[in-house]
DNA sequence: TAAAAATACTCCATAGGTATTTTAT
DNA sequence: ATAAAATACCTATGGAGTATTTTTA
């Protein structure tokens, strides 16, 4: 599972619709396909119904969703981190605060 | 930045050396030197002090190394979340379905 | 039938491997 | 002098592109 296909999966599941997502990921729709099919060939279990007007989340996917949602903001917090850093901001908080606390 | 970029990261955090780290990764060493000097490009700042003893974290990676920790948590619990569904959700056959692995 | 997704290729960027060199104590 | 990281070079995997085919409401 790559960071690629968790930013694809979200877009496809915002759009509701390979092409447009495709189009917002700057990308060409058969790769974009593939990295879906390959993620969910990971995850064992299909994502989205495919229908003829588009792409529809089904249940595995809407749980799938917020997670994927969370990879990418932790993402976007450890490359920011050191932007904030350098500019003098305080201490962050939030990212590894958790390691031993059930 | 890749998520193996990131697991390299926490790797060589954790071995205070490349060797070590290659070792524990599976990997040999001169793909991670280079992988974490790519990091280290990328996020424009170096995370690592070498010495002729191996690699000390600087006050940069420091505060790189939760968040990148965090990163890799929120992508087991994306991998996970799908198997532990089917785990509840579905029960094909039977209630007591344990670990469904043939 | 008309949209959408899926497939069949082709190309190339890059991750990884081996061998070697540089560096710092 | 030694143990480590860094570099040079090569190979191959796979990610992306274009063109085309298949699907289903």
């Amino acid at each position: 599972m790559s960071v690629a296909q968790i930013r694809y999966f979200v877009a496809v599941a915002e759009e509701g619709h390979v092409g447009r997502a495709a189009r917002r990921l700057r990308l060409s729709q058969p790769p974009l396909t593939r990295q879906i099919r390959s993620l969910e060939d990971e995850l064992g279990a299909p994502l989205f119904e495919r229908t003829p007007r588009g792409m529809r989340l089904l249940p595995s996917g809407e749980r799938f969703l917020p997670h994927a949602r969370a990879v990418l903001r932790e993402l976007d917090a450890a490359s920011r981190c050191l932007v904030d850093a350098a500019q003098g901001a305080p201490a962050p908080d939030g990212a590894g605060t958790r390691t031993a606390e059930p």
